[in-house]
DNA sequence: TTGAATGCAAACGCTTTGCACTCGG
DNA sequence: CCGAGTGCAAAGCGTTTGCATTCAA
């Protein structure tokens, strides 16, 4: 499942908010600090999770990131995987979406952009914020203004030109 | 609650479909013909179910569909409401999206449009199709088609401009 | 009549919460 | 040390399901 199309833009906080020893940190630890930053308790399963959402840019649910942590043979509780997500939404270092009603997944891409929805595998790709334009765009309704805009493009593996 | 950004279709079943008695007859009759064409045993719940629901172009929770029910003194249990609201979904009579993680709201408007999702009221409303345009579109990963494009639009109240 | 649909309550899956225990600063 | 964080299990909430009863054709 390799993302080809990912976006291309890193989801790190930006540089200049760790002045700090950065550049030969593992990443573990640069984790740890960025939790700091945000005015969180670097503990270790927090750590953990934050680690392994925003290693890379992925969709992950909650029972991945679970499952994830306990194949490398840690403890974690569920509830502490939620609580942790939440507290990371909540302060801007994750994004949760909801494309599926069944759950959320969350996103370590913070910028606002859009996605692919495969419909079969229920697999989320970012679209680059680039690749999406508008010409035309509607009249906000009076005294709102938008808060975010996004794409989902729901797919669908192209039908084969059956001989019909 | 004057949705004034409805979209402007009728979503109707399409009129050559029902080629019987159709002019005069009240609403709740046309429901249950629309049923029937497609399939389904058009009881006193379904149709009533139905009828709320597609009325008038709206979106609806099922919780908001089985109060409105009761309101009127009849009586439906909440399962039921649920099973019709997904057979109705299923044979394409209205349609079920999921902006909030919470809840499925149901909307009538069954072709595909987008949305303004008013993020303080949790309510939708549609966008005109015709004041959607894009100028720069993604490429789609191989082998894959679009299904559907949904754009929504989050909205927040605008910030009077305060005196900071 | 008779299979399909309903109603109720129990079951379900995801997420949150209450509370005693533990850990990080 | 001491409050924030954790873990477990129980509770919550929206939705589905099992089964006996009822209804539409």
């Amino acid at each position: 499942m390799s993302s080809e199309y990912s976006a291309q833009h890193r989801p790190d906080v930006d540089p200049s908010a760790d002045p700090s020893s950065n550049q030969g940190t593992p990443t573990r630890d640069r984790i740890a600090q960025q939790l700091h930053l945000h005015g969180l308790k670097p503990t270790h399963q927090r750590v953990r999770v934050a680690e392994i959402l925003m290693a890379a840019p992925t969709h992950m649910t909650a029972e991945q990131i679970l499952a994830q942590i306990r194949k490398g043979g840690e403890r974690v509780s569920k509830a502490t995987v939620y609580n942790t997500l939440k507290v990371l939404a909540q302060r801007g270092l994750v994004r949760q979406i909801h494309l599926d009603p069944e759950r959320s997944v969350y996103d370590s891409t913070i910028v606002p952009h859009h996605h692919f929805h495969d419909l079969e595998t229920g697999e989320l790709k970012d679209i680059d914020p680039n690749d999406i334009a508008f010409s035309r765009f509607p009249t906000l309704p009076e005294g709102m203004e938008a808060e975010v805009v996004e794409v989902v493009i729901r797919l669908r593996r192209k039908r084969a030109a059956d001989g019909a």
